[in-house]
DNA sequence: CTGGGGAAGGGGCCC
DNA sequence: CGGGCCCCTTCCCCA
């Protein structure tokens, strides 16, 4: 009995001890890795630093030198003040490696008034571009309601971040845009160019949803769903558009809306239901149309890229819609339908045609190459502008084209001269500028028709049409066969195969078919060996 | 199987 | 007559 006492007692010493030893172990190894890894942040926190600093100097020192050119050349002095107080940090060294106009605002530069638009001139070509100043101190600075979302990290100069902002007394972004077009019409762009941005930044600076990740440091600040309730601030906002000053890609113009059909809540629709920007009409009589000389289109001026805003050659783009497909997903759905009225205002639409008009060739790079490189950044032209449809041609026309075609990444091939206008994310060719159009919501999620009954959006007007059977309760398919209808004529042809017993979508695999697309997708499971079907 | 929505094509109307 | 614009239809996917 004592030998086996001692026993036990020399095994609990034998396993304290080595426990001991391992809980040793784990800490040494624990210690090792957290010191590397400690470094290993360190450096890269260094280096970010080194590279936002760099950034900032560059985007400070391009800014300011063609903001005084403007200034010399349009006489805004007051942008000169803005600038100088800047000007311990303008000068650097290296040219910029990104590919975006914004910059960082550094800490306790308040000084540049956010109501002091600066008008940036490239030195040539012939671009506008939004620079959007933003501010590197913490986001909370910025004001409640603020999601800069700014991590440290971010040094990387080609992950800037554009804020669709609107002003926040003190502390509103600054909208710096570029406008390079002036050459055609140096007075009058300017004029367009220079934009004060003004609003309230809790409506403005607002993401849209809270959960948006986006895997890259590019990022867009837009207007949230509390915009729908803040009428007045449409047209109060214009966006900014970075771009990025390496870029030397054309902008395409990618049709924009024709008519932008706004969203408005219920209410706000019974109370501004003279607004004509506000509405459209449709058999329900629910909206009516925006046309958008009034500036409609500018209205998804968000931008994550800067490529999107650049215009090299007299095209003008002034305002960008993101939809960022991939690791970003598009969960930020720009409020589009209560952004920039003010933009909206006929002048600028007017204008941009102008700018449009002015150089419509001189295409020699497409943007695809940016587009490739970068998050894709649609850019809401003017709608079914010829222009734009043409310019669509051109750009795919000139260099990618061919390599459009030869990646056979969209409807390119075969009657090219059927479907010459192509989309600029996918090369997908379509019949005509308001097809392409249509299609580049896809990329864009410029959803313009809104549902007045809900918060739903398409970007199809006969979507929304159908969907507003949602509400009415219309089901106009009727079954012969049975009782059943259905508001989709789709859903009533698929309906009736439970009567006719067609099977039209047979396994390539098998001998098996099925009435609904749906169930062979997933029998094909059984072949592939993904999930057992049960039938 | 149904409901809802995304996306694209077709075609008519208008200028 | 051609292009732009718009509506409708259709197919498809997903829940």
């Amino acid at each position: 009995m004592a030998n086996c006492m001692i026993f036990h007692t020399q095994i609990a010493s034998i396993m304290e001890i080595l426990a001991n030893a391992a809980v040793a172990e784990i800490c040494k190894l624990v210690d090792d890795d957290y010191a590397v890894f400690r470094l290993e942040i360190t450096q890269s926190q260094k280096e970010n630093r080194g590279l936002r600093r760099k950034l900032q100097l560059l985007e400070l020192k391009v800014a300011r030198e063609r903001a005084e050119r403007t200034i010399r050349e349009r006489g805004l002095a007051s942008s000169v003040k803005i600038l100088d107080r800047c000007r311990g940090i303008t000068r650097g060294e290296g040219h910029l490696t990104g590919g975006h106009r914004s910059f960082v605002k550094p800490t306790g530069h308040n000084a540049w008034r956010d109501d002091q638009p600066i008008t940036v001139d490239e030195g040539s070509g012939t671009s506008t571009q939004h620079v959007i100043v933003i501010e590197s101190a913490d986001a909370e600075a910025a004001g409640p309601g603020v999601k800069l979302e700014r991590s440290e990290g971010e040094a990387d100069p080609q992950h800037s971040r554009n804020i669709h902002t609107g002003a926040v007394a003190g502390v509103e972004p600054l909208v710096v845009m570029e406008d390079l077009a002036t050459a055609a019409a140096p007075q009058t762009r300017t004029g367009r160019s220079i934009t004060e941005v003004s609003g309230t930044l809790n409506a403005v600076l607002k993401s849209e949803t809270d959960t948006e990740t986006l895997t890259v440091t590019q990022r867009l600040l837009h207007t949230g769903s509390d915009n729908r309730s803040d009428p007045k601030r449409l047209g109060q906002e214009r966006l900014g558009c970075p771009t990025a000053p390496g870029s030397e890609y054309l902008l395409y113009g990618i049709p924009s809306l024709r008519k932008v059909h706004s969203y408005r809540d219920p209410d706000d629709a019974l109370e501004t239901g003279n607004d004509l920007s506000s509405s459209y009409p449709t058999e329900t009589g629910l909206e009516r149309q925006t046309d958008l000389s009034r500036g409609d289109w500018n209205r998804y001026s968000s931008s994550v890229h800067s490529e999107g805003c650049l215009d090299k050659q007299g095209v003008v783009i002034d305002e960008v819609t993101v939809k960022v497909e991939g690791d970003a997903p598009l969960t930020w759905n720009v409020d589009e339908t209560h952004l920039g009225e003010q933009y909206s205002q006929g002048r600028y639409f007017l204008d941009y045609r102008e700018s449009l008009e002015t150089n419509p060739n001189d295409v020699t790079h497409s943007p695809l190459e940016a587009v490739r490189n970068r998050n894709p950044v649609s850019t809401s032209m003017r709608p079914s502008d010829s222009h734009s449809g043409v310019l669509f041609d051109q750009v795919l026309n000139s260099n990618d084209r061919a390599r459009a075609q030869a990646q056979g990444g969209g409807a390119t091939s075969g009657n090219s001269k059927e479907k010459r206008f192509l989309c600029m994310f996918c090369n997908k060719g379509f019949s005509c500028p308001q097809k392409a159009e249509i299609h580049n919501r896809v990329h864009t999620g410029v959803k313009s028709f809104s549902c007045t009954q809900c918060h739903m959006r398409f970007s199809q007007s006969g979507n929304l049409k159908r969907h507003q059977r949602v509400h009415t309760g219309e089901k106009p398919f009727s079954c012969t066969q049975c009782q059943m209808r259905f508001a989709q004529a789709g859903h009533l042809k698929r309906h009736q195969r439970v009567h006719t017993g067609e099977k039209p979508y047979s396994c390539p695999q098998c001998e098996k078919r099925f009435s609904h697309q749906h169930h062979l997708k997933m029998h094909l499971n059984v072949h592939t060996g993904e999930r057992p079907f049960r039938e």
